[in-house]
RNA sequence: GCGGAUAUGGCGGAAUUGGCAGACGCGCCAGAUUUAGGAUCUGGUGGGCGACCCCCGUGCAGGUUCAACUCCUGUUAUCCGCACCA
């Protein structure tokens, strides 16, 4: 009754966050007896937009996680900071001629009035912030190691360059040919870049996936992108007497190759060049497929083309056959090998390509129709018209011709990765400079550590560059100084790092934020990591998951960090759409400010039905008018202060209840089932109302297992009734198996499956007892009279199941 | 094409090992209270009938089983990731 009265939700949620911030009660320390337990989420990009609801699903589901196992007795650390370099900032710094420092100071104060009026148990004495100079200090150092290492260098290629960001992307950025970020167009640009050797760590990254608890989407998305394929490497002589070597998942098909196909930036073509009669025409093929970008290069697909090498061959090494050579869009430059042998019976692109040259296709796996359509399966096909092979299986010829390529020094086996190096300059302002000087003499010189951080200089105009240069290039007293090696004079690199340099390790910075001499302590290292559960967003599984995996090896492998992964377990959570069903965005108007939802209902409320919104791992749509239930259930649960009674102990017709849901609530918040813990939590309040009053031990435990969920109501409920302390210090209520069982319990009787009865029986009833029971039954009596009984089931606790001969 | 998922009332979703389909909540209906609206409380709510009996019902078609949302085979639709990766 009159709960508007007796509980004014704003000045009591204010007033259970403040005094959580002074009494630190959320601050964990590098130092206790208990357990340790640390708990991530993904640290947000501080845009201008604030959040919207989809953030706090992560948040919250990992609070839940986070204040329940405090209350398990575990040191818990749940950290927060901003990931805040980053392009929208620039972007918008530019537009409104506002420094990007400043912008991002005020995006940061207004998500962290934000994320603090839902009552997160962040400990915000970790606060990390990823353009602190004192933070990008380490970003920088372990770029050093990376150098040092190898495992950074500097390469002129041809990279992703997006038309509007006027930057450089990596791989990852680039969604069918455009800019992630801005859905511009991405074309090829050659450029001299920063790399990171993430291929060097490929096969540790998949192989490694193994051991960790990552749900399986993830690790089969990250093996995908990683995309391991085994098979052989083949050394085919050309008759100009040089050797080019393809590689093959096929090699079983050598018999059948029938024409090679490189790639149009081959280098082997620039070396033939006197040789081939037809350079003209392979010119203009060249620069037609340059200038072609990613998108053109996938969207045409269909349509084979291509330009032969006239003037030189090459030579199979299973039957000296000359072949013709081709060159085609179609290989591609960067896997492999960059050229192929080509086995139209036996590849789909292959044979399409074939046709399109009337070229001959050959069959070596009988099972198909190679002249109808290519046969491109392994598992049941025999080896036909292939010499050695004849009459073998798939698996056995390519076991069986790897081995003799090798004993010939024609070929050996061969592990390829789609995965590429990581392209890690940014022609921008707003990022870590890379901090590395270009000596005339020296070559690329990594600053010394003393002289880190290398600081970001204040400029008065960051605008890209229509040149492709960084908007740094034009300080010219920032970018001329001296080489750290020689003292001659040297420039400065002015490309800065990408978005995801700071997120690859600020994990580790949490354990020990304020170190001025090492990225964090080995002891702080050493208790905290790896972290024990972290949840984020599916996007991030092959960009900021893959890249902080590999920093994070390669940390260990210079042994910084004692783990060789950083993450024991990995969950994702599922959007929150629109009320619409559609993604929420600005453009579709169909975004939810929680700061509305938190002053219309409270944060309590806003908490309880992100979580109660549905299963945590799909998708779901908002719908503000559900969320009264989750608002009417903390009014009732504040009404329990009208009906409170005396007793320390659960009441007999409840005591089953309250074991049942405290066994549901503690293993659903393990399991990240949110949503049925609350249910089981509403059906049990369902069930005291029933009864009419509560007692104050059953309040103290409803109390607690409510408090992860709806940390201020429950804060003052505690404090109302004067049970002592807070509600943060209790111990977790336990419960006993033997506690949960009723009883007594109905149990269903079927007669062939169909339902016939309910019967109320002793849980510990025996079989055949049971069966007497339902036999016993007026209906079922009835329906077997006369019958033969073919056989009888009883599942304890369940149901009794007569099966009779109709 | 490859990889991963999903499909259950009007809606969000439950169903731990094959054992009562639809928990919990929204919405809706009826009643109570209220000057009215709102709020609150009580009861009802998968379909075939208003009630009984009974029948039907978890994308579709088969199968296994005493028993199938759950297992198997096939199939359709939707979503996500990758994609000329040899």
């Amino acid at each position: 009754m009159c709960f508007q009265m007796e509980y004014d939700i704003k000045s009591v949620e204010k007033k259970w966050q403040q005094r959580w911030e002074e009494t630190g009660v959320f601050h964990a320390s590098n130092k206790s007896e208990k357990p340790k337990f640390f708990c991530l989420v993904e640290f947000p990009y501080p845009s201008g937009n604030g959040l919207h609801v989809g953030h706090p699903r992560s948040y919250t589901a990992l609070d839940v996680v986070a204040r329940k196992k405090r209350l398990e007795g575990y040191n818990v650390l749940y950290p927060m900071g901003w990931d805040a370099f980053g392009l929208p900032t620039e972007n918008f710094a530019i537009k409104n001629k506002i420094h990007p420092g400043i912008v991002t100071k005020n995006n940061i104060a207004r998500f962290k009035a934000q994320l603090q009026s839902l009552g997160f148990s962040f400990d915000w004495s970790r606060e990390i912030n990823t353009t602190d100079p004192n933070y990008y200090k380490w970003t920088q150092w372990i770029f050093l190691k990376l150098f040092e290492n190898g495992l950074a260098y500097k390469k002129e290629m041809a990279v992703n360059w997006c038309t509007s960001c006027k930057c450089v992307l990596a791989n990852e950025e680039v969604v069918n040919g455009l800019c992630e970020r801005c859905n511009s167009d991405v074309v090829r640009k050659v450029k001299s870049q920063w790399m990171l050797k993430i291929t060097e760590y490929a096969e540790r990254l998949i192989n490694d996936l193994d051991e960790l608890n990552f749900i399986d989407r993830v690790k089969a998305q990250q093996k995908n992108w990683i995309g391991r394929s085994t098979g052989a490497e083949v050394d085919f002589k050309s008759t100009l007497g040089d050797t080019l070597t393809v590689y093959t998942t096929r090699p079983d098909t050598l018999f059948g190759a029938t024409y090679m196909v490189l790639s149009p930036e081959h280098p082997a073509i620039e070396k033939w060049a006197e040789h081939i009669e037809n350079m003209d025409e392979v010119k203009a093929y060249q620069e037609a497929a340059a200038r072609k970008s990613d998108f053109e290069r996938t969207e045409v697909n269909k349509d084979k083309t291509g330009v032969q090498l006239a003037g030189v061959r090459a030579i199979n090494p299973v039957n000296d056959k000359k072949i013709p050579i081709f060159i085609s869009d179609y290989v591609l430059v960067s896997y492999g090998t960059g050229a192929i042998m080509a086995v139209p019976g036996h590849d789909t692109r292959d044979w399409e390509f074939a046709k399109k040259f009337s070229l001959p296709i050959v069959e070596v796996v009988a099972g198909g129709d190679v002249e109808q359509e290519p046969f491109t399966d392994c598992e049941t096909g025999v080896m036909v018209n292939s010499g050695i092979l004849t009459g073998l299986s798939v698996e056995d010829a390519k076991k069986k011709i790897t081995a003799w390529l090798e004993e010939q020094g024609r070929g050996k086996p061969s592990v390829q990765y789609k995965l590429r190096d990581w392209v890690f300059s940014r022609q921008r302002y707003w990022g870590e400079p890379i901090p590395i000087v270009l000596c005339p003499e020296c070559g690329y010189v990594p600053l010394p550590e003393s002289e880190l951080p290398l600081k970001l200089p204040t400029i008065d105009s960051f605008e890209p560059t229509d040149n492709g240069e960084s908007p740094l290039a034009k300080l010219t007293e920032w970018v001329n100084t001296t080489c750290p090696h020689c003292g001659k004079p040297a420039k400065r690199e002015t490309d800065t790092m990408p978005q995801w340099a700071g997120s690859s390790w600020y994990f580790l910075r949490y354990t020990d934020p304020h170190n001025d001499t090492a990225l964090a302590s080995k002891e702080a290292l050493d208790y905290w990591t790896p972290v024990d559960w972290y949840n984020g967003g599916m996007e991030h599984t092959t960009l900021h998951l893959l890249y902080s995996r590999f920093w994070h090896k390669f940390l260990y492998d210079i042994g910084v960090v004692p783990s060789k992964e950083p993450y024991a377990k990995r969950t994702s959570h599922g959007m929150i759409l629109g009320e619409n069903g559609e993604k929420m965005s600005k453009s579709r108007g169909n975004v939810v400010n929680p700061d509305d939802i938190v002053n219309a209902f409270g944060a309590d409320t806003m908490r309880l039905y992100e979580m109660f919104i549905g299963d945590f791992e799909k998708s779901a749509p908002w719908n503000t008018s559900s969320i009264k239930g989750c608002k009417r259930f903390t009014e009732r649960f504040w009404t329990l202060n009208d009906i409170v009674v005396k007793g320390d102990a659960y009441r007999e017709n409840l005591e089953s209840a309250f074991h049942r849901t405290i066994k549901k609530v503690t293993e659903d918040i393990d399991n990240l089932k949110a949503n049925t813990a609350i249910a089981a939590l509403m059906s049990l309040l369902n069930d005291i109302y029933e009864t009419g009053a509560i007692n104050r031990a059953e309040l103290r435990t409803f109390t607690i297992l409510l408090n992860p969920f709806a940390p201020h109501i429950t804060e003052e409920l505690w404090e109302r009734q004067g049970f002592g302390g807070v509600v943060t210090s209790q111990p977790w209520p336990v419960y006993s198996e033997e506690k949960c069982k009723e009883s007594t319990v109905e149990i269903v009787v079927q007669i062939n499956g169909k339902i016939r009865a309910r019967l109320t029986v002793d849980a510990e009833i025996k079989a055949e007892d049971a069966i007497t029971r339902a036999k016993a039954d007026e209906a079922i009596a009835q329906a077997i009279e006369g019958k033969a009984i073919v056989k009888e089931f009883y599942v304890p606790g369940k149901l009794v199941n007569i099966v009779i001969k109709p």
